[in-house]
DNA sequence: CGTAGTCGATTACGGGTGTAAACGGTGAGG
DNA sequence: CCTCACCGTTTACACCCGTAATCGACTACG
């Protein structure tokens, strides 16, 4: 099975790269305004606040922020959860990569050593958690 | 310890979606004219031949691509490997999105249900391997 | 030898992205 | 009341990307 071709594109647009850092700052916390948000990410990026602005407006019309408006200024929240934009692109990526299947990417990352021990033991409670599931079906 | 950021971004460019596409022809089997990559790909994703060329050319001048002569036209062959590109791919996602960590990617394709049971049993084993290799250390 | 086909190279063009300045409205301090 | 600071909105612009047509050179067939 799996023969599912994702139909769920109903993340509406993509989010770019620069749009993800603002992403994250609002995800970290919300609601927040324009300059919070710049307090929170310009200095890493070395943007300034016309930037960050431009972002909010380019996610507002993407449907991926909400504004509430507080006096004469907005509180921008994330209007889709981080789970389900991570989910995405995850698997996006696995799929474009590995046709799909999760266990090259792992063979991958565990060949670059990009597994750490903890993730080898959080990998290997997971594993369990899901092979009892399937002999539980 | 790796304190050391990767240092490698070696591969030039950043290959796009359409020219990622071209690669995997030429990953597949290479060296190949532009014609026969677009008998390769051209179909699947509804291109002409004139959008392969150009898609070639702008992976020779990332250096992605080789080119080698043969009489007036070009054989062109991957200038890099697969695992590389691959490998960058993910380890950039998984840096993005999960802090460089990669139990929370497991995760969350184990919440999407996006692995199979033959993804668990092959992940299951690279797990032994990885931990005899790390308790041998 | 000329003409048609084929190659890579050049040019095109609309849309997205990174990055930001300019603009217009408005609330607060003088 | 007037001005300044601050907001969101609009505009800007260069570069990348997807997608392709056109061009100039050359080869091969007739």
């Amino acid at each position: 099975m799996a023969a599912g071709e994702g139909q769920d594109d109903q993340v509406g647009e993509r989010i770019s790269d620069a749009e993800h850092a603002v992403m994250e700052a609002l995800w970290h916390r919300a609601p927040l305004t324009a300059a919070e948000v710049c307090d929170r990410v310009c200095d890493d990026r070395g943007w300034t606040l016309a930037t960050v602005k431009t972002l909010l407006s380019r996610l507002v019309s993407k449907s991926a922020v909400t504004t509430e408006a507080d006096g004469r200024r907005f509180l921008y929240s994330p209007a889709i959860q981080r789970a389900d934009y991570v989910g995405g692109e995850s698997k996006r990526l696995v799929e474009r990569l590995f046709g799909g299947r999760a266990a090259p990417l792992f063979a991958h990352l565990a060949e670059s050593e990009a597994l750490s021990d903890q993730d080898l033991a959080e990998i290997s409670t997971l594993l369990e958690q899901l092979k009892r599931k399937g002999d539980a079906l």
